[in-house]
DNA sequence: CAGAGTCCCAA
RNA sequence: AUAUUGGGACUCUG
């Protein structure tokens, strides 16, 4: 494991050794080599790595500055000791209300950095967050925030009383003393990092070239946002769970008797009421309206004067379900059902209507073009809109009737451009059976419908076929696992590839010469995804003979691109490259595939067809 | 099985 | 050009 180090650092292990103890030197732990490895993978995997910081830079930056992994180390220790922070550059999105809700887009050094502390900070506080937070974290998702609301929404738990605290502007508010404060007091005595993240939320931003200060506020868009919002609100997290849920653990000792719990807690001050919280959107589930009450105002209370946060009490609200209020929570509307004497789940109206108008507009697009990439992306569209909101009790009624909204549009499209299968009709049937195979494997059952549409030999997925999931917001699923977030289970073992060889090229990868960040780990991820094979003899490479080349030559305008890669040896390289190319096919394995080989590489290098006959 | 890409949802 | 975190689905290459 001490080898993996070297490469990408072992989260699954950090976290290991964080739960026994935090080291109080965070600033080596961030600027190792194998932390600032991961962090910048992780930034070349990030969807938005091209966008642009206010001082113009971006990932290629990086790739084209001709940097290894130890002059980045140097840049981000630099940037910690000195807390240089640049400012970030303000654009907005708009939000379903109508309003625009503003981004922070930090320079791609300031991203490094970040990503940097987290993958530090973020194993520390996994070992202490409670499991009734369920924002931006490892391995849980809104289902199992909304699984939890349900569990004691329903018949039988029956909190049906729902405190419903929104905050104001949540990230613009935070407060640089209080963060500094409450990361202290998760463990944090590192005082460049504690200092650093001072100046993070002080940093201020750039909108059409003027500057603009900022006092509070991590920036929404920033890659510390997300977890700091979490720690910010760690402590009350607690604090309300002593209240209720783990009365008996720390803070009432006196009554502490496990045996009746009921009874003893009539005898104490405290409130009843089970937390959720999924970011800055909070719930108390609450068994009664006066414990309801209670809680409104002390949590409110010690947001507002203990966390300079801002409750908006026109938006915050006591809702009880059982006399036939409804409250949405993650996307997903809860209403108390008579008829079934339990807390059920369907779709709100602004909500549905912004899924017809939506699918309206693909539609349309549709029509307009009717490429293959169009038809998939409907398809995604309804398979993304369905997984989400599949746990819901009224999935299939609600898309029924999104179905009946959008039916005339979709069948006016659909007879424009696709041709209908119809399943009554049993001449084609064996044509058909692969298409029927493939929606059914998408979970969509073909058995009992008419049949299908067709454009560009893909089925068209229908809004309509829905079918409920009661697994996805069951009761398994409020509890999540939380032994190691960072266990992603046991992998297969592959057989090949040695963590020696891998340290190997990984210290080699520093001194290879005026290359890319991003070839740099290419080259490594190569030769580790292939075992090592050779592309022209299908053997083994030894790793001291590993030479990675590229296809396209770079002169050629070829780049540093995973599929322009390919794994030779040191022999095959140098005859490649020399005049007496033609010897490459000597060398190669004398089957038909690899003497292929051999010629396209010749020619992309040399642009010369050679025949071998 | 592993690498790189596309798309969807929530906050 | 529109970020971040987390979850989910699919495609390609060997």
């Amino acid at each position: 494991m001490a080898l993996n180090n070297i490469y990408y650092v072992d989260m699954k292990q950090r976290f290991i050794d964080y739960q026994k103890e935090i080291p109080i030197d965070l600033l080596s732990e961030c600027i190792s080599e194998g932390n600032v490895n991961l962090a910048f993978r992780k930034l070349s995997e990030s969807s938005g790595k091209y966008s642009l910081g206010a001082d113009g830079t971006n990932i290629d930056t990086i790739n084209d500055a001709n940097l290894n992994t130890l002059d980045l180390c140097e840049i981000v220790r630099e940037r910690i000791i000195n807390k240089i922070v640049n400012p970030v550059r303000r654009t907005y999105i708009s939000k379903e209300n109508g309003s625009k809700r503003p981004l922070g887009i930090g320079s791609i050094w300031d991203k490094l950095t970040q990503m940097c502390i987290k993958l530090v900070l973020e194993p520390i506080f996994e070992n202490q967050f409670v499991p009734s937070s369920y924002g931006f974290r490892e391995q849980v998702s809104t289902h199992n925030a909304l699984a939890k609301v349900k569990f004691f929404t329903n018949g039988t738990a029956k909190h049906h009383f729902i405190v419903n605290i929104d905050l104001k502007d949540y990230f613009g508010t935070l407060d640089p003393k209080i963060m500094r404060r409450e990361l202290y007091a998760g463990g944090i005595k590192d005082k460049y990092i504690l200092n650093y993240i001072f100046r993070l939320i002080r940093c201020g931003y750039i909108e059409e070239d003027m500057f603009y200060h900022t006092d509070t506020g991590a920036p929404q868009g920033s890659i510390l946002g997300p977890l700091l919002s979490n720690i910010y609100l760690h402590r009350t997290d607690i604090w309300v769970r002593e209240q209720y849920e783990n009365w008996h653990d720390k803070s009432v000792k006196k009554f502490h008797n496990v045996d009746n719990k009921g009874q003893n807690f009539k005898k104490t001050n405290l409130k009843r009421g089970v937390h959720v919280r999924y970011a800055d959107d909070m719930l108390i589930l609450c068994p009664s309206l006066e414990h309801a009450k209670r809680w409104y105002h002390a949590l409110a209370r010690k947001l507002e004067i203990g966390l300079k946060l801002t409750v908006n009490h026109e938006k915050s609200s006591i809702i009880d379900i059982s006399k036939g209020e409804t409250f949405r929570y993650l996307g997903y509307e809860f209403y108390y059902s008579k008829k079934h004497r339990t807390s059920s789940q369907q779709l709100d109206k602004k909500r549905m209507a912004k899924i017809v108008s939506e699918a309206k507009r693909r539609l349309r697009e549709l029509r307009k073009y009717p490429k293959l990439q169009n038809v998939l992306n409907w398809n995604a569209f309804v398979r993304g809109t369905h997984n989400y909101f599949k746990g819901m009790t009224n999935f299939s009624i609600s898309f029924s009737k999104i179905h009946w909204r959008i039916n005339r549009l979709f069948r006016h499209v659909m007879k424009c451009i696709a041709k209908f299968t119809d399943t009554k009709k049993s001449e084609e049937e064996k044509h058909n059976n692969a298409q029927r195979k493939w929606i059914d494997m998408q979970g969509y059952k073909t058995w009992g419908r008419n049949g299908w549409w067709v454009i560009a030999r893909t089925p068209v997925l229908e809004l309509g076929w829905a079918n409920w999931d009661k697994t996805l917001i069951g009761h398994l699923r409020q509890k999540v696992n939380r032994t190691n977030p960072y266990d992603y289970g046991e992998k297969a073992h592959k057989p090949g590839v040695s963590l020696n060889e891998i340290a190997y090229l990984v210290n080699t990868s520093n001194y290879i010469g005026s290359y890319s960040m991003r070839y740099r780990n290419y080259r490594v991820s190569l030769y580790s995804s292939l075992h090592g094979v050779g592309y022209l003899t299908g053997e083994k490479v030894d790793v001291a003979n590993y030479h990675c080349h590229h296809v396209l030559p770079k002169s050629k305008g070829g780049s540093d691109a995973f599929n322009n890669l390919v794994i030779l040896t040191a022999d095959e390289h140098r005859i490649l490259h020399s005049k007496n190319y033609i010897q490459l096919l000597s060398l190669c394995k004398q089957s038909k595939k690899y003497i292929k080989r051999a010629n396209f590489l010749i020619e992309q290098v040399h642009g010369v067809m050679i025949c071998n006959k």
